[in-house]
This record gives C-alpha cells, structure tokens and sequence, in this order.
DNA sequence: GATTAAATCTAGTACACACTAGAAAAGTCA
DNA sequence: TGACTTTTCTAGTGTGTACTAGATTTAATC
C-alpha cells in the first residue's frame, strides 16, 4: 500500500516538471519513466492511460492556484479595498504559476495543446477559476474603485492572459521575481503606465 | 511554373490555417494534403520536410504582423504623442494577431510548442518584433508622459502577453471585435482600470 | 501529335507512440 | 521459511507519423 502510493506520486511529480516544461506532446509516457527510472509499461499499473494521468496532474495545478489565491485574500483585513484584493491576488497568481511548483505551471504550459478531451475536462476548473477574478473586478467597480466603461469580461481575460503568458519568458534566474511579475501586472493593470498621481512603488528593477 | 506556384501557395495557406486552429502537433502532413486534396506524399515535391513548411508559415506571419504594426505606426500625424503611437500600435497587434489571416495567428498560436529547431529559427524574428515595442516604451518614457520607475522589459512583455493569450479566447463570432480587445488593452495598460480623471473612452460593450 | 519536363500518385519504410499480456521479481506477513 | 500479494519487467501489438522511391499522370514545348 505504502509502495505504490509513493511510486505513484513520483510518478505524477515527474509528469508535471515534464509538462511544464517541454509541454504536452513532448511528455511521452516513456519519458516520464525514465526520469523515474522505471519501464514505461510499469506507469500502467498506477494509471490506465496517459491522459488520465496528465488529467490528474492538471487537476491539482489548478486546485493549487485556485487555493493559493484564495488563501492570499483571506488573509486580507476586513476593511481592505477592492484594488488591494486584485493587487494581492494577481502577485499569488503570479506567484503559483511562474514561482510556484510544476503542478500550476503544467496546466498554464499545456493550455492550447490539450487533446479535445481534456480540454473539455477541465474547462468547469477554468470557469470556477474564472469566477474568482469576475467578483473581485465587479467588487472594484461596485465599490467606485475601478473604472466601470470597459467590458468586465475582456478585462478580466486580459489580466489572466497577461499572468499566464509570462510563463513564456519568465526566468526564475533572472533578477525579476514571481512577485515583481505580478506587481508589474498589477501596476499596469489597474494604474496605468501614464504618468498621473499615483504614488510611485517602488518596483523598479 | 504557374501551377507549381499556385499549389505551393495553398499548401502555405492550409498549413497556416491548421496551426492557427489545431496547433503545431495536430498539423499534419497528411491533414494538410487532405484540405487541398491531394495525398501527404506529394507535398514533399514542393517542401523538403514539414518544418520547412511550417517554418515558412511562421516567416510570413511574423513578417504580416510586423507590417501590419509598422504601417499602422507610419499612418500617424508627424506631431503625434507616443502614448497615441503605443494605442495604435496595440490596437494594430490585435487586429493582425486576432482579426486578420491565419499567419499571423498560426505564429502565436503555436508559440511555445514547437520543436527547438524551428523555435531557434525564429527567436531572431521575435527579437525584431519586440524591439518595434521596446522603442515605443522608451519613446513614452523619455518623453515624459510614461512612468520610468517599471521595469520597461517587463511592461513590453505584459502588453504582448496580454494581446497573445487573447488568441485562446477571443471568439470572432462574439460583439466584442479585435480592435476592441486591443483598446481594452491600451485603455488597462496605458490609463489603468483604476478611477482617475481619464475621459471615460466608449469602448464598453 | 510527339517529346520532354513538371507534378502527383502508389506503395512502401522506419520509427515513435500509447498501450497490453503474461512472466518475473519484490515486498508482506503468517 | 513459505504462501500470497503487490509491483515491475520483458516482449510484444497496433497505429499514426514523417518521409522516400519509383511509377504514372498531367502539363508545356516543339
């Protein structure tokens, strides 16, 4: 019992770094193990098929960028503002998926390359995802905070995407963490690149 | 001569269309001699291996999309402010990238999963492509009306990010055009969601 | 219309992939 | 130790892929 659950879990800790780096395709099921030094045969004893496999792993990137952007507003004080709660949520965002571990940068690195089913699998995940950033922009606006002209939607898929695709360039050895990533969004995002009376943060790199 | 050209040109034009929809993996040989009616063999008598073809698809989408940008920028008036420039810049991304042929969306669409031959082959084309921002950044910044304490590499590669991963949602089909999304991004990028005393552009939708 | 060149097809090769069946090994516990 | 279970391995199958060789057809030229 002890055996198989430790081997399984390697099993998917491999196939996350996999496909979080080199993306679905290039993770064929003999490569995940070898990296664990096993014959691939052997992954069919834990898993009956690769997707199944991969959908597992999915599965807990996005309940682990789904917790950990939760958990960063509930240790927000009662009294915050609307603008500090995206302000905290885009750097955990940010955070999970370019700071975090491979589970979170598996699901953003493969979105588009999914096979249909999978794609389908997951897209509830995404929507509950999504939700999270719908009421904390409807908060914004609600509350007179954030602009109420542009269309909620678009600008809740343009924040997203701006977090999910600096998965592409990031570099965790730059001198640009995670957090700046996310606080540069964050700047961007809700004040702006123009000159105006915001207080200057100091981010700069 | 004429019948050799023109066939060419619809291999080009279905491997373009694939990779915009379906994705590098997806795109075969084969499914592409199909569209034009012709069997997979025969493509190799006009290109010598798929990665030539796509990468000759991907050559022609980064060539539309620097074109479509660099146009857009010579269409402005001589006294124009750079903040304008960087507006029409965006919106000339999402209309190239979104609204316009499958080039240039077949480019990002398979970003991030191609083979490391044909990724090497085009860095030095995403490199030209950056620069064309980079030196929009720089222009608002030295002229005074953008803020310099961002780090400018970063905030060029936000504005990207949030322009491509468009391409995973945007649906031509719905009210909310390609210029839209790329107003949305200037509007979020440049004035910021926040409430300040922008002049509330009509871009809702 | 015959001759040559261009373009496509038929028929295959080799390889990587996900996956299977059954033997072998490793672990568990009396 | 020995019986039993769990886990892994060996050795395959079938399928889809990019790609090749050579025959065959289609188009251009004289």
């Amino acid at each position: 019992m002890k055996k198989s659950d430790r081997t399984r879990q390697d099993i998917l800790d491999a196939t996350a770094s996999s496909l979080a780096t080199a993306g679905y395709t290039a993770t064929t099921v003999k490569s995940i193990a070898e990296t664990i030094g096993m014959q691939d045969a052997s992954i069919y004893y834990h898993f009956s098929s690769k997707d199944e496999l991969v959908g597992e792993v999915l599965d807990i990137g996005t309940a682990r960028a789904v917790t950990a952007v939760d958990q960063a507003l509930a240790e927000l004080q009662d009294d915050h503002d609307p603008t500090e709660a995206l302000r905290v949520a885009i750097i955990a965002h940010a955070e999970a998926v370019l700071g975090g571990g491979d589970y979170p940068r598996a699901n953003v690195r493969t979105f588009g390359q999914l096979p249909p089913d999978l794609t389908h699998r997951h897209r509830q995940g995404h929507r509950n995802y999504g939700q999270i950033w719908t009421r904390l922009i409807d908060d914004g606006v609600e509350s007179g905070a954030l602009r109420g002209d542009l269309n909620r939607s678009v600008a809740r898929l343009i924040i997203i995407g701006a977090l999910c695709w600096a998965i592409e360039w990031f570099d965790a050895g730059e001198e640009v963490s995670a957090a700046d990533v996310g606080e540069h969004v964050f700047q961007m995002v809700v004040n702006g690149l123009s000159i105006g009376e915001h207080e200057s943060p100091a981010v700069s790199v």
